[in-house]
DNA sequence: AGAGCATAGTAAACCGATTTAGTAGGATTC
DNA sequence: GAATCCTACTAAATCGGTTTACTATGCTCT
């Protein structure tokens, strides 16, 4: 028994999976393929077709379930209406929420896009890109991660820090943010803090720091080496936060408020210091940040800075757009802030004087 | 001053963004793209050029950095290796967890893939396929959604309980999952127990409900009409279990023990409780469902049975690619069963005799 | 009557690859 | 010395559309 020469796929693609082309519809009608794309397209060569044998094509097209290739058509256009979107992990709450953002506004406006994610791995990082260009993406999107060198199709990082030619950062007014917790936990009458810092591939680790310490010099606050700690490691998880915060405790320096890095290792942090029998918020305050979904639902409710995700992953998408609809020449932005908002719940509240930890 | 007529996008493709084609490579090497084709890919037909040629051809594409086109060679080849995946939201940690599962593996394959979100619309979830397939996917992952009728491509549908022609459906053992539960609940000693079904959408709710009654009447409990609850909305927020436990015991009839259809409307739940003054777990246990991240670290820690959905996310890609580059006669799988984990923590507990609620 | 123009299209190039069929030239075989 | 084979390629078709350039016909205008 002869074997098909090649075991090629058994879905093989056939002209956008239903069996229709161009070419057969054209002939179906006894027309050319340039007549019939023209009308289909509402292209304006269409105006010498008369109305009578529009109606023929549009409803053979119909009836006939004609659906263009899109591979056809990207090829010949040069317009893929394809975004590449790099993120370090899919399942992780902040990037889920911006690639909600960035979704709602592509497919409204007729584009489709690729996600990877590189778990951090430098390699991949640095490959991707260029195989999403290969896939010829019109633009790229990346999300907390810095992208490698240039890139050759407009692009957006979404807390992005570093100035890429090319690249238009969106940014959390990290200044701000810091400001809104201090004030916060400093009006509440703390003045021993602890900070939880991000992990050190985290894009917005050393801008969020320094937005930190120039905050807490305005309000007269000191930062201990002692009282502060680094997120480690790679996943995404409140075990980060929790083991932190152990080893900050394990210090046996005294504080009243902790602020961490994010509403993840905020949980934790609140875990490891009930473990060693401390209330939160009576004995510590807490804020975390981001005030992801569950953020509101912890207990107590997380006090924290919020960040616009979902906001952020549309002005992405928005921006990146108008970049590539737009004339080449045309200035694009380097930089769009975003402003943080305070959200007080319960993890916060005055220091205590019958705290035995103080 | 003439303006261009098509005002085309800014960064418009240049063959796969580089300047290189397979074309000009050819021509910088006095060679045939056709040579050049069959070297870089290996191809059968490169065994009759000689090593010294196919050196000078891969040095040739490194040096000026060709990258074929994949729009191109997809049309070419009538094979895109791109998926489509269609989830109901992607900022839902389910879907998260299983799309990172998904990805794993395809990325590993050398396959990218679409993500659409439908959130539940129904003119989507008919819309997106066929788009999709416009797109010339190989394959579809469906994630928690019908899909309608008839695909003409390869399908997987995650927790798809639906008889589908062409859909291989990848559910978990519901029936064990019940037992699961309700064993842990009887075995603490509770019997008058409560209940939340999943949103009438979810195609999860109707095949666990199914199996809650089975596994209910084997350990000879009673279900409540009054002491079940369904949630209700379309977000996936704790504040749907929330507000169905609000009802529950708005209807006066007590219970110590509460099985949730996930661990976000556990959340919710245990919210609702305690705001009536009811402890968990000593006065009501509750258990969830899925074990999202976030279970470990609620407080108390939820109970659970586990879903393995980045698993459950693998297990579909890698049947969907053996669908694929599986000979078409071949039989498919027109389903595979997972197994369910109880996960115990700290949100069950034997009832406590001094309940004033129950 | 012939130029000019609008109408209703068509033929063919093109996008950038892959792939089939074929060819030129030298070596080997009979 | 002709037939055959092998080597090292090339020309051209093809995938399914879009787009440019052109044509054939009929009508109007002068």
């Amino acid at each position: 028994m002869p074997r098909p020469k090649s075991k090629g796929p058994s879905g093989a693609l056939k002209s956008a999976s239903s069996g229709v082309s161009l070419k057969s519809l054209a002939e179906h009608l006894g027309l050319s393929q340039a007549a019939v794309s023209f009308v289909i397209n509402r292209s304006p060569a269409a105006k010498s077709i008369p109305h009578r044998t529009q109606e023929l094509i549009r409803t053979a097209a119909r009836e006939l379930n004609y659906r263009p290739n899109h591979l056809a058509r990207s090829l010949r256009q040069q317009r893929s209406f394809t975004i590449g979107v790099v993120v370090p992990e899919i399942s992780e709450g902040y990037a889920a929420l911006v690639m909600s953002g960035i979704e709602d506004h592509l497919l409204q406006e007729g584009y489709f896009y690729f996600v990877v994610s590189h778990r951090h791995r430098a390699e991949l990082i640095e490959e991707y890109p260029l195989l999403l260009q290969q896939r010829a993406v019109e633009g790229l999107i990346v999300v907390d991660t810095v992208l490698a060198e240039s890139v050759d199709v407009p692009s957006v990082a979404v807390s992005g820090h570093r100035d890429v030619p090319g690249v238009t950062n969106i940014v959390l007014n990290h200044a701000r943010a810091a400001c809104l917790a201090l004030q916060h936990l400093v009006d509440l009458g703390h003045r021993r803090l602890a900070f939880i810092k991000g992990q050190a591939f985290s894009s917005d680790t050393e801008v969020r720091w320094e937005a930190v310490r120039e905050a807490a010099k305005k309000f007269g606050v000191e930062i201990k080496g002692q009282l502060t700690g680094q997120l480690e490691g790679e996943s995404s998880s409140p075990l980060l936060g929790y083991q932190v915060t152990q080893k900050l405790l394990a210090r046996g320096e005294t504080f009243t408020g902790l602020f961490t890095f994010n509403d993840i290792s905020a949980i934790g942090a609140i875990q490891a210091l009930r473990e060693t029998g401390r209330r939160v918020p009576e004995d510590v305050s807490v804020v975390g940040f981001d005030d992801i979904q569950s953020a509101a639902f912890q207990n107590p409710a997380l006090t924290t800075v919020r960040q616009p995700l979902r906001e952020m992953g549309m002005i992405a998408a928005e921006t990146l757009l108008r970049r590539i609809t737009a004339p080449a020449k045309a200035p694009y932005p380097k930089e769009i802030v975003v402003e943080p908002e305070l959200i007080v719940r319960g993890s916060t509240a005055r220091p205590s004087k019958s705290n035995e930890f103080a």
